[in-house]
DNA sequence: AGAATATTTGTAAGCGCTTACATTTATCTC
DNA sequence: GAGATAAATGTAAGCGCTTACAAATATTCT
């Protein structure tokens, strides 16, 4: 508090020519408090070489003058940011919101920053965002699934950039994953539904082209059904991209199929809520004339009625443990593939048992 | 195509020691290039300042090196980013990312990038997010509401940085905003409301303090039932945290009051949907029993049963026009004061006729 | 054609910071 | 307490880019 009032605000006209209004610099502060440039960088990044003394001092300089580090100036220095690119699919629904808001604040514990991105799930913009991330200094990425052109693996390979793959896992050695395994998952989930006696199921699902998810998910229901002697090729599989709309749309093309399904598997909630919702506006009851399941398990599930049955996915978990990994590669810790992450299967009154009246 | 092979490889080994994994710079491409820095730096940031023939081969070089420009090195000397920082309450719902997704789209056409940073409602946080935003060299601001400390309005005038507002807007010449008018916009709801007899009234609103929006809104109700003489201070409000569960929760409260409320406003879409919810857990139906309206016009609320009555947001022409603003801004351009962006009444199921039984 | 002007390109000085290395100062060791 | 060692601080060289300004080249005019 008593401190060196005087001298407080003469280094900022000294060093920056452009009267009051510029920031002040490392330059101004190291002035100010009788030490090198150096040294006041040295208080600021790794304290504990500065005796004690000093670094107070240095500090208590740079609260008063209200120093800021320029994030360019530091950037080039130390060739290093401390900023982390995440590229999700969409921010238009809480598919990933939960997940990266989890992601952001286990970086932040780490000091560092998020930066996000967002490819509409289009492969030729995530791979343009990924140039965009790194351009602007992205220490690492954080990316979603693994379906990428092996070029964009080439080029993070020699350019060094670590990453780090979210929302899905498998046995790939070449890449390090936090995620579920989506097959299993939806496996455990088609697992239930045919135990309800299903025979004739249909599946709306994200378009699988360039999305491992999807395919991993479609071809979960599509063996569970092999195996309980269904013939995969008679089950309806409709690609879409994900939105509500167009789960409604395919919802009116399944159930003006005859026979019609007596159960429809969404890629994932936000389809299936588009389902259900055009499901009641066609008269049809969810789950008396058909049952109706998600994926996700993201708030909305639980509100829509029927409530959803869906795969709960540990998003915040996800979003946490896929931070310590990238904050473990950027400490140069070979950070081991964890196992995947459980899922759950989340059972509401969307799923019932074939209906009597069925074909 | 055919072009200088030879010299291609070359000029990365030369400036850059580390082998070949590093980024080739400039330098490098002038090299390649037979040109100065200066030239290459022209053809990227003002091409027709170079012969075309120039440009071409400079380009073709630029390509065929992989060149990226560094991000720190270029807001060091340029001393801008062309990245605009945009702070929002949450992502944790949808309330926000429509119209986020149109302001980083906008933001895009005129070759700006966005950064995101999310406040969680919590003026303390967004002070300090707004501090690492600048940090980081964001030559712009995108704030939500005009509800902030003084202080921090002095600092952004004092360092010169632009900022726009978006999500409300009113008569004050102090900031530029791009928004709607949240009073008159629950004005119209409410006298809707109240054009159906409704006379016990409730509101579950977010917190007031800090967030100008919510106390609009209360207000406008408070007031259209003031003109047609009823009590405002008869009327609850009880405030709480957007988010399902808590709407539920106030819902609950609400509903255990005698005389019931025949109608209920919510300060947003969100809370509306819990309250909704809510009221079917616990046997009564909307709106025979109670009338529930919301804000915003999410997605959501076209989906849940009964379909939600709110006042419908313009999302994606606030973040275009956000957008704008903001670029217009940045060219020094002072951007008009914009008039207030309309919203729409959505009557929807969940708004009914005082129920018959109503004390 | 030659001077005057406009256009294109080059030169080089930083932008504000980090960090290897050199120097100074404090702390041990016997 | 002298010499050796460790800790704290200073010196200064860049990091990769932009941009005044200077120089070279092309264009226009009389």
């Amino acid at each position: 508090m008593a401190q060196t009032r005087k001298t407080s605000l003469q280094p900022r006209a000294r060093a920056s020519q452009k009267a009051g209004s510029a920031q002040p610099t490392l330059q101004d502060v190291a002035a100010a408090a009788g030490v090198s440039t150096a040294t006041v960088s040295r208080c600021l990044n790794s304290p504990e070489q500065v005796t004690a003394r000093t670094r107070e001092r240095v500090l208590s300089v740079v609260r008063e003058l209200g120093y800021a580090p320029n994030f360019g100036a530091r950037a080039l220095a130390a060739k290093r940011t401390n900023t982390i690119g995440a590229i999700i699919p969409t921010m238009e629904n809480a598919i990933f919101a939960r997940g990266l808001q989890a992601f952001q604040e286990e970086l932040a514990e780490h000091g560092l920053t998020m930066l996000v991105a967002s490819s509409s799930y289009r492969p030729d913009l995530e791979e343009e965002q990924i140039r965009t991330l790194l351009a602007r200094g992205a220490d690492a990425l954080l990316l979603i699934g693994f379906d990428r052109p092996a070029s964009v693996y080439a080029h993070l390979e020699q350019r060094g950039t670590p990453y780090v793959i979210a929302w899905s896992q498998k046995e790939d050695p070449r890449h390090i994953a936090v995620g579920f395994d989506n097959y299993t998952a939806m496996r455990a989930l088609a697992d239930r539904v045919f135990n309800h006696g299903h025979k004739d199921v249909a599946i709306i699902s994200a378009p699988q082209a360039d999305n491992d998810r999807a395919r991993d998910r479609v071809r979960a229901v599509l063996d569970s059904a092999a195996d309980r002697g269904l013939e995969p090729q008679d089950i309806r599989v409709i690609e879409t991209p994900y939105s509500i709309e167009n789960g409604a749309s395919a919802m009116d093309e399944l159930m003006s199929a005859k026979p019609r399904p007596t159960a429809v598997f969404c890629g994932n909630d936000v389809l299936a809520v588009g389902a259900l919702g055009r499901a009641s506006e066609i008269g049809l009851s969810v789950p008396d004339d058909v049952s109706v399941t998600g994926f996700d398990d993201i708030e909305i599930a639980r509100i829509v009625r029927p409530a959803l049955t869906t795969v709960h996915v540990p998003h915040r978990d996800m979003g946490r443990q896929a931070a310590q990994a990238i904050a473990a590669l950027l400490k140069g810790e070979t950070a081991a593939h964890g196992l995947p992450l459980a899922t759950t299967i989340m059972e509401r009154a969307s799923l019932g048992p074939v209906p009597k009246a069925s074909s």
